[in-house]
DNA sequence: CATCGAAATGTAAGCGCTTTCAATAAATCA
DNA sequence: TGATTTATTGAAAGCGCTTACATTTCGATG
């Protein structure tokens, strides 16, 4: 009685090695139902079953890592959850994995500035079997160690400088470009830009569809009208401010490189006292669920962010189950969604709603 | 050359006996070094730093754990991602998880309806070494096993039945009470209540606030104002919406118990051409990073979110080293932030503005 | 009925690491 | 200087699982 489950020390957990006990087969066996070997009797696989439930057995993942079986977990690094957009993709990714009966497991990689690359490996190195990589930040240095490794991972939203990678993300240029147009079409012509981190592929491909649109449209390029930011919210609103304060620049649209940074400008703009769209129009990009609760719900340009995740999930998938694929790129398109942010210029009077599009990829929503 | 690294079969990692080889050193030291242990003569630490890194070898967490070591690992189990809520508290637990050095490993449960149990003893019986709960959703029937293991856990936001466990959360009930006090002090009788899920105990306890703050000022609890939802923000949308278009009650203020449902609020009060404050005032509840993006900012009680993740982890970790602490429970003060979603009642002219407050736990940023 | 291949199960060798326990080297003391 | 600690290392036994290989069972074939 006193040895038998008392004191705080070493909980001894029931293994394998109980179950073909309790069941009277080996172990091996035992493994065998358990990782659905296909050749076991039916009456063997129920004795095992029952001991299992009657035991209470638990896989012990590790051990089952170290062996070298599957441990269904594939690793989803990200850079941080604070904002919508992270959120949504992961959204994506586990329903994908949900129907292979898999598992994510996510790290976050801002804590560890500058090792990154070895937090990668270790992770690699690990419980996992593929790695998702939701990386706009970073640039990846690590992607050759894990292609030497042959460990198959995805990346999102990021490309990658060798081509050598599997890669999911969305038209940025193409939507930029769209969404500029659509301003252009609303008679603005002193359009402001607030880019992205410029070391990020997406922030630059942003920033030139911007300027391809300009320049189709016969629209000068004012540098003076492109700012740099960091795709925070914080960015946004110190940008804007030194916008309107100043005199001699007069946009009457601003296009944000991100749904935040756009929530930022939104409140530059309000605190100054303008009206949006009113006086100012705003655009954004991302399309993360706050853009629908802010008011003015602000116009952007959607990035199918769930579908990036599920899609990138999948060629993961693919990927573990057959490491020789070779890696797979997917585009998707993005979308512009037309709401409450962006008003005609000069402004008509009594009518303050976005005029309706027609063409080209938009769409209008609530 | 052949047969050195071409094929993708088998990928052998550098493990502990290969530096230990390359070191000229047993496995058995390596070990030592690698996990910090004490009397080990600096020339061999650096012996065996050298070979590491040289051979670029990357510890093998599964190995590790399954051997019985540390894996510095603590798994982090939330309902899901895609609202500010968990992000924000998740945040508080990697910031105090880096001082320690841990890692968090993040795991959904949403996919697992009924099959909580058992995942969450997968996890216990896995990698990590502790169990962080976000659980505001689900009445966890496998604290018992986890208990009867000894696996150290901290629930956060989630009162346990048994009184048996660690916890952390926040003063809901004096949260919702100061905050039904300020709306009753704005002049409103009327304040129509939207609960969350009421099998959660912080919803009851923000019920049971509201209703103390009524009883206390002599204002009757009319249980038609009172209205079920479940803390999302369709449901804050649904209904107001219902609200609004009923004649025989007319309330001049929404508390929704979370933010998100508040938002749901706005929604409706706009779509049916209220305005707030002016019209009706609307208060939540969390404090999400959206309460302050909203238009107009929503005036909500703050739970200190990202503390509350940091004091569970500190308890947590506190748990792992010493496993035969007593359980703690941390209950956090709320505070009312105001901002401007709610006015006074009967509307002052020419003020829409909130009235300042003074007492209380009150607050007022932007 | 002997024979053979597939099916079903068992045996045992690790996976990479930690950790006793034992052995050796270095340091201290009488 | 020899005895006694104490610091430092090594040898080896697992942790719980998978899996190649060996063995046994069994229905079917000729």
């Amino acid at each position: 009685m006193s040895n038998e489950n008392n004191s705080s020390k070493k909980r001894r957990n029931v293994t394998i090695m109980d179950v073909a006990q309790a069941s009277g087969l080996s172990c091996a066996t035992v493994s065998r139902v358990l990782s659905g070997y296909e050749f076991v009797k039916e009456t063997t696989r129920q004795r095992v079953m029952d001991a299992v439930e009657q035991l209470g057995y638990v896989v012990n993942l590790p051990a089952r890592s170290l062996a070298g079986g599957h441990s269904q977990i594939i690793g989803l690094l990200v850079p941080n959850l604070d904002n919508g957009y992270v959120g949504t993709i992961a959204q994506g990714i586990d329903q994908e994995l949900a129907r292979a009966n898999y598992d994510s497991v996510l790290y976050t990689s801002h804590r560890h500035p500058g090792k990154e690359s070895f937090y990668v490996i270790t992770i690699a190195n690990g419980l996992t079997e593929g790695l998702l990589l939701v990386a706009p930040q970073v640039v990846p240095t690590y992607l050759d160690a894990l292609r030497e490794q042959n460990f198959p991972y995805v990346l999102i939203d990021q490309a990658d400088a060798t081509e050598n990678s599997s890669i999911v993300d969305a038209s940025n240029w193409q939507g930029a470009y769209e969404a500029t147009r659509y301003l252009i079409q609303l008679g603005h012509t002193q359009i402001a830009f607030i880019t992205g981190e410029l070391i990020v592929r997406s922030a630059t491909d942003r920033l030139a569809g911007y300027k391809a649109a300009l320049k189709d449209h016969d629209i000068p390029i004012n540098d003076d009208l492109i700012f740099e930011g960091h795709f925070q919210q914080e960015d946004g609103y110190e940008i804007t401010k030194g916008i309107l304060e100043r005199a001699d620049i007069q946009p009457t649209a601003i296009f944000a490189s991100n749904d935040l940074s756009a929530f930022g400008a939104m409140d530059a703009i309000r605190e100054h006292g303008l009206k949006i769209p009113d006086d100012i129009s705003i655009l954004g990009f991302d399309d993360v669920p706050q853009a629908s609760i802010v008011y003015p719900k602000l116009t952007t340009v959607r990035q199918p962010l769930e579908q990036m995740g599920k899609i990138a999930a999948k060629i993961l998938l693919e990927q573990i189950e057959d490491p020789s694929r070779p890696p797979q790129r997917v585009t998707l398109a993005t979308q512009l969604v037309i709401r409450d942010s962006c008003g005609p210029y000069p402004p008509q009077e009594g009518e303050t709603k976005p005029l309706k599009q027609t063409g080209g990829s938009l769409l209008r929503t609530n």
